[in-house]
DNA sequence: GAGATACGCAACCATCTGATTGCGTATTTG
DNA sequence: CAAATACGCAATCAGATGGTTGCGTATCTC
């Protein structure tokens, strides 16, 4: 809907950044530069995708000293999949599974 | 986890894709040409969203004589949600919210 | 205070991507 | 049969995207 749907599917396309995000989840708060360790990209890719998560709400940064850390918000993870499956109820609500049944008997067959 | 999610990420990352796909759920199977006179993009851009939609299991399309018709075949949206949704329960599982109120208070106030 | 560590900013690059136009072919329709 | 309609394939293109390297600055640590 608004847009925002579309940042957080756009933050989530990139593997490398759904890994990003996912190690984020799981291990606490992590700088970029403790990411760009356990992957195999350098610490500016992982800045970048870290802020393109962040712009997406999926992940928000506190500084500390000289370090940046960033942990998971994924509340925005409920607007994607709000509007998915909104999606598959509309399909569900409009006769949807009836036209499809209907499109695979080609060649009707009179009671069993 | 198997990458089938990330082929659907892939496809609704697009706005236009995006709108592509819902018009396909909302009204019934419909050709590249309609969905491009219902859009401000050409048809073989139309026709490259399907087929990249079609790759991710989100739509399939039939030949109909001189035409062909794509229809929504919307089940693998749920790899998608289940994914994102496992992600979640995996941060609320992993004390999170603790930890992220923990953070809110930098400043302890007794009581209220 | 000096060196190491953690960043952010910026310039650069190769590739991917969304879109267009042109054209040849198959299926309708008059 | 001839014109119109619906496609698919291919070439092209500008701009977005994921990554890298270089460098200056702030913050720790000895």
């Amino acid at each position: 809907m608004t847009d925002a749907v579309g940042r957080v599917l756009t933050a989530l396309a990139d593997p490398t950044r759904r890994t990003v995000f996912e190690r984020v989840v799981a291990h606490g708060p992590l700088t970029a530069t403790a990411l760009a360790g356990e992957l195999p990209v350098s610490r500016q890719a992982i800045a970048k995708h870290l802020e393109l998560l962040g712009d997406a709400g999926l992940v928000s940064s506190t500084k500390v000293g000289r370090e940046t850390r960033w942990s998971a918000t994924p509340r925005p993870l409920e607007d994607a999949t709000s509007w998915m499956t909104s999606i598959g109820d509309a399909w569900d609500r409009r006769l949807g599974r009836l036209a499809e049944r209907a499109a695979d008997r080609p060649t009707r067959r009179r009671r069993s």
